[in-house]
DNA sequence: CTAGGGTTAG
């Protein structure tokens, strides 16, 4: 590498300006450097404009930077830009921030921007500025990126779309999604990158209708197509949200606007089909995607996993491995569920010794909690305790560990096992007082279920005292594309056919009686959450009961197959209802839970009761 | 000469 003199060469440098075969030269460099894009000839051509004796000219110097950060060459760039300390511009320290990011060293990009303010006194311009941002969102800093926000309205950089864009983006990355709409709705002037970032901000922070909702109103304004990104946020709203329809009228526009063979979206729709209840579709689209990468194929075995059908997920697995496709923690995560909800525990602790060795990912106590589960359910609860002394689980993890086990030892009534687990969970609750809400729950319904109220009411008392609050379980349903939400004990969203809906209920319910169906008689309370709740669920009013007697008004063809999406854990006694009613009605029927998917048809489900 | 969106789990 040629060392620079920069000092000493530019009094030399003026009288070659006006060197006619030297500019010439020069003229025919700079566009070239440009095109460099490897570490040789971007040495070379370094070293050719030092013979020039141009390298005190800020804008070669600034290309020649580039041109090494081009090549990953963060050294060299890093050496170029202390030699250039006499013709620093503002480019120049932006471009070597952009260099700290992209080598994923964001934080040398902030103190870089700090000293640029504090020791040069440049001006950031809008490029420092989204440069500066996009370090902050990856890094999560919330404090400097609220910081840089400020400097933004300051300098008067809001205006600025891209700038704005980033902060969109931060504020998505920081789970601030309020302010990111805020940001959104002061721009003035958006473009398809600030709409695809909001979309994605949404539906990144759980606020997928929001999120569709845009990308219903960008169409409207018909000012651009929609690209790859909105695409890949929109297909993803609509599998959070579970619905079909909008996920199927979108992979349509999709495949019209001839993105289908993006890999991104392709995954997206995957996931999307698996998170409908659709594994057809899901593998169908899976199977035309040329090379899949890991997202792909891990989105495969999840969903695959959630249907229960653990070996194809283990082909799925194995094909992956063979096409030389390195699987990562998520999709162990998958093939674990898939052998947990399928009973094949042996296979699944086989994974779980082996990942680390034959694939390189280590397992983490998500790994282990799963497992722990896949034991515990089998009833090989000895093994579950000794497999979680295997690691060492923290705070919420070690919550979620402790109730795994715990409703594991009382499904299989092990009465001193349950004690144990829930000493641990009130010890722990007590540390950490966030995310308890799950664990609350869990000990109150062991309490109903086993019948002691006072039980139960006690650990509500405690959840009030401790204002822990649980999401509302909720049921919806896709009817001819517009999706109806229900609440426990609640008919209202059936709107002019709650009487239908009720009729329809009691009609049911007594051909259940003369089956020997007795209402609540398996867990009636699993569901709990408050004590109207819990009221309402104790006359047989589940949201997912009423979400399907309103499906089944809605649509009484036959032919039809009804969707029930559930946010919490379908209880015992609605699935045993739902396969009577399979019966009943002739009808063919899916329920997403929490955990999985369930598929009733001719009073079976494809769970085959085990999940 | 320098800048901004997307997909897998929980």
């Amino acid at each position: 590498m040629v060392c620079l003199r920069i000092q000493s060469l530019s009094t030399t440098t003026i009288s070659l300006c006006h060197h006619a075969p030297v500019s010439s030269a020069l003229n025919f460099l700079i566009p070239r450097l440009q095109d460099l894009h490897d570490h040789r000839s971007v040495s070379s051509a370094h070293s050719r404009i030092l013979r020039y004796g141009k390298s005190s000219d800020t804008i070669i110097g600034n290309h020649l930077l580039n041109a090494y950060i081009r090549c990953h060459q963060t050294e060299d760039a890093e050496k170029l830009f202390d030699e250039m300390q006499n013709s620093w511009n503002v480019v120049t320290w932006t471009s070597l921030m952009v260099c700290f990011v992209d080598a994923g060293r964001e934080g040398r990009c902030l103190s870089l921007f700090a000293r640029m303010r504090s020791d040069v006194i440049f001006l950031p311009n809008s490029f420092s500025l989204s440069t500066v941002i996009n370090a902050c969102a990856l890094l999560a800093d919330e404090a400097t990126g609220r910081g840089i926000h400020g400097l933004v309205e300051i300098l008067g950089f809001r205006l600025d779309v891209v700038v704005s864009t980033s902060l969109i983006h931060l504020y998505a990355k920081l789970n601030r999604v309020e302010d990111a709409g805020l940001v959104f709705d002061e721009m003035t002037v958006r473009n398809v990158v600030t709409w695809g970032s909001i979309i994605s901000a949404y539906t990144q922070n759980g606020k997928a209708n929001l999120a569709l909702h845009l990308f219903g109103e960008f169409l409207r304004l018909k000012s651009s197509h929609p690209n790859h990104f909105m695409f890949s946020s929109a297909v993803n709203a609509s599998a959070s949200l579970g619905r079909l329809g909008i996920g199927k009228c979108l992979h349509a526009t999709v495949i019209r606007h001839g993105h289908d063979g993006n890999d991104v979206i392709a995954g997206a729709i995957v996931d999307m089909y698996g998170k409908c209840g659709c594994i057809e579709q899901s593998t169908y689209v899976f199977q035309r995607i040329a090379r899949p990468s890991v997202i792909p194929y891990t989105s495969m075995i999840v969903s695959a996993a959630k249907y229960g059908q653990a070996q194809f997920a283990v082909r799925i697995f194995n094909e992956m491995i063979v096409n030389g496709v390195k699987p990562n923690e998520v999709t162990f995560l998958g093939v674990l569920h898939a052998c947990s909800h399928a009973g094949l525990v042996d296979k699944g602790l086989q994974y779980l010794r082996t990942m680390e060795n034959d694939h390189g990912v280590s397992p983490c106590s998500k790994h282990y909690i799963c497992a722990i589960d896949m034991l515990g359910r089998a009833g090989r609860l000895e093994e579950a305790y000794n497999l979680s002394k295997d690691f060492h689980a923290a705070d919420n993890d070690a919550l979620l560990l402790w109730t795994t086990l715990f409703s594991n030892s009382r499904m299989h009534g092990r009465l001193d096992l349950a004690t144990e687990a829930r000493s641990n969970i009130m010890k722990l609750s007590i540390r950490n007082p966030n995310d308890v809400a799950g664990a609350y729950v869990i000990l109150s319904n062991a309490y109903a279920t086993a019948g002691n109220c006072d039980g139960a009411m006690g650990i509500r008392h405690e959840m009030r005292r401790r204002r822990v609050r649980k999401d509302p379980g909720c049921s919806w349903v896709e009817i001819k594309n517009a999706a109806y939400v229900f609440y426990p004990g609640n008919l209202s969203p059936a709107g002019e056919r709650e009487t239908e809906v009720l009729e329809l209920m009691k009609w049911v319910g007594s051909k259940m009686r003369d089956m020997g169906y007795e209402s609540g008689g398996l867990s009636g309370l699993s569901n709990f959450v408050d004590e109207e709740e819990t009221r309402e669920m104790m006359i047989g009013m589940h949201s997912e009961r009423i979400a399907l007697a309103f499906g089944l008004v809605l649509a009484p063809n036959k032919g039809v197959i009804i969707r029930v999406m559930k946010n919490l854990r379908i209880c015992l006694d609605c699935h045993e209802a739902f396969k009577l009613i399979s019966v009943i009605l002739d009808r063919t029927f899916v329920v997403r839970d929490l955990n999985r998917f369930h598929h009733f048809s001719h009073g079976i489900c494809t769970c085959r009761d085990y999940w």
